[in-house]
Parts: C-alpha cells; sequence; structure tokens
DNA sequence: ATGGTCGGTCCCCGA
C-alpha cells in the first residue's frame, strides 16, 4: 500500500505531471495541495479514467486540497474543525476502504505558510496549527490506520534546509512553528522520512527563483505523519525527486511511504 | 553579466 503527497502548485497547469507519475509511481493514494480550483474544475475524470476516484475542497485561484484513492473513498471530511469563519481550503480528509474490516483514515493538508512574520499570516499559522494538534488528538484516539499528510510549511529542523541562518528567521523554521510541530508529533505520530532516514539536507521543495533547483538550495517541508497503528506497518519512505527536474515542473516534489498492507 | 520564477488572476498577490 503505498500513500503519496505532493504539493502540485495548480492541478491545471500540472495535470500531464501527475498523470505520468501516477502512471509511473503507481501509488493507491496521493494527496494534492495548491490544487488552485474550484470543485467543479477539478479535473476528476482525467484521474477517473486511470482508475482513481478522488475528493475534493478547492478554492478560486489559491490553496485548495484533495484525495486521489484507487480504492473506495468514504467519510469525507471538509475542512479543519475549530474555525468556522475559516474561509480557506486546507483541510480534506477520508476514509480509504482497504477491504471491508480495513480502513485507512488520511487527510491532505496544506498548512499556512504564515510569511511575514509579523503580519496576521503568522498568527493564522499559528492558530491553525492548534486547531491541527486538537483535531489529531481526536483523531488518534480511535486508534485507527490513520496518515496525516500534506505540505506543512514546517522545516522540522536545521538539518532540514540548506541554510539554517536564513530559514530561522522565516516563518516555516521559526522556534514557534518547530515547537507547534513537535507538539503535534508528541501525541503519538510518526514523520514517516525522518524515522526511516539519517541524511541531511534532503529536500522535497526548491523555489523557482535564483536557481535553487539547480544548486539544491531546497526545504523538506512536505511530510507523512502516521498514527501508531500505522507505523507499526511502515516499510519505507522516499522523496522522489524526479518530478521536480522535468519540464513545467511544480516547485514540491512527491513523497511517498508503503505499509505492509 | 547589477538580474535570475511561477500560477492565477479584479495587472498585482501569494508562494
Amino acid at each position: 500500500m503505498k500513500i503519496a503527497t505532493w504539493n502540485v502548485n495548480s492541478v491545471k497547469a500540472r495535470l500531464p505531471n501527475i498523470i505520468e507519475w501516477l502512471r509511473l509511481a503507481q501509488p493507491d493514494v496521493l494527496l494534492l495541495q495548491e490544487i488552485k480550483v474550484i470543485d467543479e474544475n477539478f479535473p476528476s475524470f482525467d484521474f477517473q479514467s486511470i482508475g482513481y476516484s478522488s475528493a475534493v475542497h478547492g478554492q478560486k485561484a489559491y490553496n485548495g486540497v484533495a484525495i486521489l484513492s484507487k480504492k473506495p473513498i468514504t467519510e469525507i471530511r471538509i475542512g479543519l474543525p475549530g474555525d468556522e469563519k475559516d474561509e480557506q481550503s486546507r483541510y480534506i480528509e477520508c476514509c480509504i476502504n482497504l477491504s471491508k474490516n480495513i480502513n485507512l483514515r488520511v487527510a491532505s493538508i496544506y498548512l499556512p505558510n504564515g510569511n511575514p512574520v509579523e503580519t496576521d499570516k503568522f498568527s493564522y499559522k499559528i492558530r491553525w496549527m492548534e486547531r491541527l494538534i486538537s483535531h489529531a488528538k481526536t483523531l488518534l484516539e480511535k486508534e485507527e490506520l490513520i496518515i496525516l499528510g500534506g505540505d506543512y510549511n514546517v522545516i522540522p529542523s536545521d538539518y532540514d534546509c540548506y541554510d539554517p541562518i536564513i530559514w530561522k528567521d522565516d516563518a516555516l523554521g521559526r522556534p514557534e512553528i518547530r515547537s507547534r510541530f513537535r507538539t503535534l508529533i508528541n501525541l503519538g505520530l510518526t514523520e514517516a522520512w525522518r524515522s526511516l532516514h539519517r541524511e541531511t539536507h534532503v529536500y522535497s521543495f526548491w523555489d523557482y527563483q535564483a536557481g535553487a533547483w539547480q544548486k539544491d538550495n531546497g526545504v523538506r517541508i512536505d511530510h507523512l505523519l502516521l498514527s501508531p497503528q500505522a507505523a507499526d506497518l511502515l516499510e519505507n519512505c522516499e522523496i522522489d525527486k524526479n518530478p521536480r527536474g522535468q519540464k513545467k515542473a511544480s516547485d514540491h516534489t512527491p513523497v511517498w511511504c508503503e505499509l505492509r498492507l
């Protein structure tokens, strides 16, 4: 069972790249972020034609998340609980029916960027993380197979970026953000990639600007967080750098894990 | 080499 996450930076602009990667990588589930379309414009038929059902929480121009799955999707939850007035489409959750008595619960998360730090964008990020911590607590009580994956916009440690000096004053690396990410992890979640890898300076995002990709100036901000029940089945987790090097690439590249299921 | 990015869109904003 292979589960992947990918911030595609527009599902419309990236459709050929996504279709090609699905064909090559054959994930059972793909969590998408920054689809940048309203629900009606999500290319569900294109994905359906290669065997994927979809659940979508779209938004015009900005944000937007979705879940693609080969297996049936049930129990779709739209939006992160805790703020009825939040209008940004950054969270979708569903159950994937693996067999008649086994379910996998997955969420596709596009955590706010939070820059610039002195603005309400940063406090929105903090509040959003606290809502996520609170919701994750509720989910973990179910003791199910759960994967909370997506673009967290969090650099967990200095080892996960090319230059800690630059990033420690950025909303992606600030201590308040890292500590809340650790609080989330400490609820009992396993960050899949780091749990299996000791390498440093391995990234999932490279800015379009200033030749960041060519210079390997990246950050590791896309994560798969596993409940204990899922972590027990974790076999492998990798970052697939290939899509980032292709033409018309997203600035993020897919991260995937395999569960013994 | 004093400029070097995308995508979506209320031609500037968000990343």
